[in-house]
DNA sequence: GGGTAGTAGTTGCTTTTGTAACTAACAAGG
DNA sequence: CCTTGTTAGTTACAAAAGCAACTACTACCC
């Protein structure tokens, strides 16, 4: 055997990560876009307005890493589904504050709802310790 | 703080998997992009048949989840950079075997060592024993 | 206060992906 | 053989994402 084939695919970190979201992702993809007509980017607008409340699609940009553009128009979709506003601030106008509408806030209440039960089951094949674990690793690999 | 703040984003493993997943990847497509001007699924496709050696498309798609469209356009793209041949199968002509170039070997075999040593420097930030932690989890994900 | 630079957000155009329908080849039962 | 069903791979069309140029606004500095 040859040195260069020591190295496995499956060691490969960017390859291994990217494996493992993909197949999450789209199994709850399923839950929001189905209940909901709500897709991915949208999704993640509504849970950090959800869970972190008002802010402006640029703090969304920096907080999700998502490209603005992508903001803008999942912004759009979701005041036209009426699960959020938007109102700008007076004392900067290029500031738009975006808060989940009474129906948003229901919307977002369900899939966390969807959410932590899906979490659970995922994570229930691991001990509590491995679970732990790897959350910690994957928020510092976020980070970078 | 009312029951349904208690679960923070961070904790929900397909967003957190997502972020770290997209984080690696936008750092190593930079490498396989500037170098060779290929997209991410041919990249997954040049090293599927480095690694693992000739393969049908099919094979591909079953081992690495990818759809077949996006397979099949990823050979053809490598195809016309003459990085892979493919060569019809007499027994069945359905079937085409697809096999690196001496060119597209030399193409895996530098990007194996830029994907040696981009692992090498993201997981030098853990443990030995949380790397080979992290890396037993996120395959067993990958096989859900 | 007028010019310059920088920021938030949007839009138009291009590239990439997803979906579903298609071709071509084989397999198996009658 | 010929019909029916299945599989590998492609292609046409639609949806989504990326990129770059644009508008509208603010901030700073002379």
């Amino acid at each position: 055997m040859t040195k260069k084939n020591d190295f496995d695919l499956k060691d490969f970190m960017p390859y291994l990560l990217n494996q493992a979201a993909e197949v999450m992702s789209r199994d709850f993809e399923v839950i929001y876009r189905s209940r909901y007509g709500m897709l991915r980017t949208e999704w993640r607008v509504v849970f950090h307005l959800g869970r972190y409340g008002a802010m402006t699609a640029k703090d969304i940009c920096d907080r999700a890493r998502i490209h603005k553009t992508k903001v803008s128009r999942a912004v759009r979709a979701l005041e036209t589904k009426r699960f959020l506003r938007r109102e700008q601030q007076v004392n900067d106008r290029r500031h738009e504050s975006l808060s989940l509408t009474p129906t948003g806030q229901r919307v977002f209440e369900d899939l966390l709802k969807e959410a932590r039960t899906y979490d659970k089951e995922v994570m229930s094949q691991f001990s509590d310790g491995d679970a732990a674990q790897i959350r910690k690793v994957l928020i510092q690999i976020a980070q970078l």
